[in-house]
Order: C-alpha cells, then structure tokens, then sequence
DNA sequence: CCAAAAGTGTTCGCGGTACACCCATGC
DNA sequence: GCATGGGTGTACCGCGAACACTTTTGG
C-alpha cells in the first residue's frame, strides 16, 4: 500500500555503489520505577517477527531528523519528543541484506502522553524494561546500549531529564528519575537543596492528586529561564 | 587515473533515490601559540579552489572511520592520528550537486610528526590558525565551529589532550594546551598540583633541549594506569 | 490513630582558588 | 650578572556529603 506522496520503486542509478542510509530511534520513557524502550515487532525480512528500534530509510527530501520523527510517527505512532542525535552507525556487517548505515537517534518521551500503536512495518509496538530487553534485530542492542551510556551522562550535566516527566510534577518524581537513569540513590534533602538553589524551578500553587498520603507540591522547569541563564555562562549540573 | 582496487565508474541500481554518503574530517593540530586546523584546496568542483575539510566518499567495503582516515591518507599524508566521530550533518542542501549526508570526525594530530603533502583531489594542504580559517566549501564551517566544541568539552574530562602533544612533553606545554583550547589562563601552581595528584604523569629523567633557560622536565602519560583507573570508576576531569 | 511520604538544617571535610618568591640555566 | 622561565606551599572558602526527626494527609 502505497499512499500521495510516496512513490513506489523504481530505477535510481549512479556511477558508484552507494551504502542504504536509515535512521533508527532509541525512544525513552519513565515508567513508576525502572526506565523503558520502545520497541517495534518487524512485519518484514530481515529479522521478520524479531523485537528492533523503530527507524528506517531515509527519504531525498528529508533532513535526518524529520526522517527520524517521520519513522517513530508511522511505526508507533509517538510524536513531539525530544530528539537528539546519538551516534551513526557503519559496520559492514550490521544488516545482513547489504550495506547500510543507521544514523541513530535517542528521544524522551512522557509515557502518559503517549498512545502507542504499531502500524507500517511494525506488527506490534510495546515498551519494554531496560533490564529485560528481548533479543533485538541488527546490531540495535549495541545502539541502545549506547544510548543508555549517552543519556545518563548528559542527564547530569544537561536538564533533559524534565522532558521525561510531566509538566508539573514533584520534587520526589525528579529525585527517582535521576536514581533511576544513574542508577544510584540520592540523598532527599541533597537534592532538594540542590535543585531548588539552582533557581530553576517554578513552585505552582498545586499539589499532587489522588495519593493517600501528604500531598506534595508540583514544581514546573522554567526553561526560558535556564536558557537565559546558560547565555551567561551558567552550566546545569546534578 | 584509477589505482588498482578501485575500479572506476560503472552502473549500480537501486529501487529508492540515495543520498550519497562522505566522511569529512576535522583534524587539529597544536602549534605554540594557537590551535589549527588542517584544510586542503579543493582541485574540483563544486567549490574548486576552495578551501575545505579532508573527507570524500564512503566506500562499500570499508567502515566509516576506515574511510576516514583513508582519505585523510590519500589527501593529506597524514596517519595514525586519534580519530573521533563527531556528527552527521545531513541538511538538504548542503552540497550543490544532489543529497550527500556527510559523517564528520575530528582527529588530533602532533603537529611535528607529520609532513603534510597534496594528493588526489586536494590542490593544496595547510594548517590554519582556528582564529584565522578562510572561508570553507559547504557547510565546513559549521562542522568545524562543532568540532571545537566538542574539543573544548572533551578535553576537560578526558585526557585527549595529549594526542596534540609528543610523548615526552613538559608540565608548561599541558599547561598551554589547555589554556590554549579552553580559552583561559590556568594558575601555574594550582594546575601542576592538580596534574600531578591524579598521579597519572610519568616523571622522565629527561628535561627539555636547546632552551635558553632552565630547561623543564619531561613527563609521560600513563595510558595504561588511566585505563586500568578509569575501569575502577575513576574520571578524569581538569 | 496509624501509615506513608513530605518537608526541613547543620556539621564536617575536601578540593578548588588565590597568591609571590627563589632557583637553575644559557648567554 | 641578567634575563627567562622552572618550580614550589599555604590559607581560605564554598560545596558536596552525611545524617533524623517532625508534619501533613487520607483512610
């Protein structure tokens, strides 16, 4: 099935050999207490039925990243994440079919926002814990891994880790993200100072619903705040 | 002109339109007072004449750093240098002539160790002081405004800097590399110290030649002590 | 009233920073 | 002996780390 828009094959033909390009995505997601991945069934050879990242060629008259996004839209239906190029991928071997690069992409993603749904290439679309991967397709466990290193690195040195949370959320979510994601606990009352030092946190009027126990107050980033700040030199760190 | 292993132009067809697929490269070499760039004049179109990065095409059986430093021999001279992807910059039009996704490296080279020569489809090779660049071919420019970020960022907690250095190298010489890339004066004490107390500097019983002062000790990087630390948890960091 | 998590300050030690003088060498 | 850079120590301050109890709320 082919949709406006989307031509079918046909006979492209240059003087040297080209490798295939494609771009393949690491999507993140908080769940309540581990860190997720989506992954996509493949419907197709190679790797039929196997668990991979979304991701796949990219067309003439897009840039990298709208091939990116375009491919997570189709496959599992996710949009508006943050997106951030993490490395590109050559090995020889790395598709069994012929020779192709994958320039990878990791994203952040709410959970709760999102409604995943396979379509396209995918036979199913599911998040998957990052300590309970299936056998993955190609040489994806290698870019995951990869992607993981990435994100717990900049996640200190960079505020990414607010775009895997909602916009309002508490200060005890953002101490567990950042437990999670490094993998180490962290000390309340540390962080708290910490975070709220910074002066980039918004404290809202509201407070958390539906718990059985104290409320705790919801916090919003302020962004534009931060983008002031690192204009003039200041750098995040956790 | 076509060595052997390198057959010349033929016909290959595909069933999708591909971009085409180059690496460039960004390498950086420290002369005694600035930090420069290695550039070669393009002996062909597009941008003829102009300055620009070392790179060229991806070939089918040779991976992406193989392809980097391939022509980076080829139109340069230069080898066994520490090479390090960088980005993949794939904006539209980005070349003149059709689609090209280009994989940018940046590479550190010791300045002394290398007689650069032209070769194949560079007319001319020079280094350029990063303050004193002429005006690149493409989007160079951009690449190498990238790559000295990620140098000034890299070098801070990675001891890289000492790719830019000869073996034996006096505290002085680290001392103006990095005050060099990051752009800063250093405090002479404070940094020796720091230096010397990640106890990862090798004391030569070698001091500088042909100075007409007193002529500073040579020190070594212990690469093995680093790797064997860092696999314990240890981070570098100036 | 009980369970559960929210919220809050102080002390200590290390590491970064600021700072200036004498020494060795070549000419 | 003079010019040039090599080499060295200390005092202060700020920040990260360790650490425990009271408060609020819902059930």
């Amino acid at each position: 099935m082919t949709s406006p828009g989307e031509p079918g094959p046909g006979t492209f033909t240059y003087a040297y050999p080209r490798p295939a390009l494609t771009v393949d995505c690491v999507v993140f997601g908080l769940d309540v207490d581990d860190l997720k991945v989506l992954l996509i069934q493949r419907r197709l050879e190679p790797h039929q039925h196997m668990w991979a990242l979304p991701g796949g060629f990219v067309r003439l008259d897009e840039t990298l990243p709208d091939a990116a996004r375009r491919e997570l839209a189709e496959e599992s239906g996710i949009t508006d994440v943050y997106l951030e190029q993490l490395y590109t991928f050559g090995a020889l071997d790395r598709d069994p079919r012929e020779r192709v690069v994958t320039v990878a992409y990791y994203a952040l993603a709410k959970l709760s926002d999102h409604r995943i749904r396979a379509a396209t290439d995918a036979e199913r679309v599911a998040w998957f814990a990052l300590d309970g991967l299936p056998r993955l397709a190609f040489d994806h466990a290698k870019i995951v891994e990869r992607a993981i290193e990435r994100l717990r690195g900049k996640v200190r040195y960079a505020p990414v880790g607010f775009e895997l949370l909602p916009p309002r959320f508490t200060l005890t979510q953002l101490q567990r993200l950042y437990e999670i994601i490094l993998m180490q606990p962290l000390d309340k009352r540390n962080f708290r100072k910490k975070l709220l030092s910074m002066d980039l946190l918004i404290e809202t009027d509201e407070v958390e619903q539906g718990v059985r126990h104290r409320a705790a107050r919801l916090y919003r980033f302020d962004k534009k705040k931060y983008e002031k700040l690192t204009r003039q030199g200041f750098s995040f760190a956790i």
